[in-house]
DNA sequence: CGGCATCCATTTTGATACTG
DNA sequence: CAGTATCAAAATGGATGCCG
């Protein structure tokens, strides 16, 4: 079983022999936001059948991006994390995603699943260094079942899967709110002001999160 | 025939249902060096049969990323052009270039295909904004038969295909000798030093041009 | 639950031959 | 040169079955 490549010294094309595959992108970026279970990573990726992940996951193992951990206790299952190499591929795909934003969202199809940590991910493509300069804050966001939380220290972001020891705010909303921020149809802020998503905590820090993102104003490709 | 999706609301995913397949990113890649004719692409792209090609241009066009022009006289023959929504994939070609420069370069292999212009991109890759402050000048690259420019104007820059108007500085090397500098066997600076590549023009211009882009330094993934 | 193996229907792809 | 047409080889997806 030869690995296919694209025989170009071309950094571009040498990533792509690594993470080009389908769905291996998308792997990578379940694995963004904390380690994930075997049964998490399949339910993340609707369509991936349990034998192409597990083919993934093996090459991404041998080439360094992943590595297998065994979650601390109580836990003690066995997870997938990215090593640091697979870590910093977060900036490319946060520039997919930016582009994405801009120019391929529109609206969620009846098909489309959705995750709010894909959202949450975007929160990170969308962050604002300079807007959050001097701030240090974290930001706990509750989606149905599902906690993230949003840690921001003076111009850097992480947002991670599961909740905060110590969140100075804390959002809540429902999915389908959430969809419609991650659309555009209304901006985080409108959602809080009427209600459809709570906040609590801190008032400076929740005075300051509106600015922190900076999402792109969605534009259409076909008119041009 | 319908099309192929991941079907999840997420702008990375909906942004490599665009641009996930094989190839497409590469000719993306192609493409940001300006326009190119059909048989330009296949030879930037060996491996990609001329159907295939035929069916990712369609797609692209179709998707408005990319548009059909007409090279100006003399020239006078259709080449394929990126529209404003295929330019600004720019930055994620580059984050993905980026990563690959530091995690994935290694030596050219003896299968691997080698065109200047994607090191010329690569110096798009490793541009340092911040040290281009108040920075003006046009350079221009000849490496074998092909010839590129790179505009820089304070902060920006900007790398295509073909030779500048009014250069101000003018570099020449062998391929080889680019293929060095792309896998960082040596730096271009120690490359005009030594007399492998050389320089002319604006003394100013040349001084400046070393500190002008910042490649990572390579790291090993198996390590870590 | 975690993870690999197997079988099979569909798609994608790669390589080449062919046409205006 | 710019593509179409054709066909063989891979890759994918989906279902299942197995084992610790």
């Amino acid at each position: 079983m030869e690995q296919r490549t694209y025989n170009q010294y071309c950094a571009t094309a040498r990533t792509l022999d690594l993470v080009g595959e389908r769905w291996t992108l998308l792997l990578i970026r379940e694995l963004l936001t904390g380690p994930k279970r075997y049964s998490d990573l399949q339910a993340g990726l609707r369509g991936l059948g349990t034998g192409l992940l597990a083919t993934r996951l093996k090459h991404l193992e041998r080439e360094g991006l992943v590595h297998k951990v065994t979650l601390p206790p109580p836990a003690r299952t066995p997870a997938y994390a990215l090593t640091e190499a697979g870590q910093e591929l977060g900036p490319a795909v946060l520039a997919l995603a930016r582009w994405g934003l801009k120019w391929a969202m529109g609206e969620r199809r009846t098909t489309d699943t959705f995750h709010p940590g894909w959202a949450v991910l975007g929160l990170r493509a969308c962050f604002d260094a300079e807007a959050a300069a001097g701030l240090r804050a974290v930001y706990e966001f509750r989606v149905g079942d599902e906690v993230f939380h949003a840690r921001i220290d003076d111009g850097t972001i992480e947002t991670l899967h599961g909740p905060a020891r110590r969140p100075d705010a804390t959002i809540e909303m429902s999915e389908e709110v959430l969809v419609g921020v991650t659309g555009q149809s209304r901006t985080l802020a409108a959602a809080i002001a009427d209600g459809a998503a709570s906040a609590s905590g801190d008032t400076e820090a929740l005075r300051r999160l509106n600015g922190l993102f900076r999402l792109p104003s969605p534009r259409s490709r076909t008119s041009d």
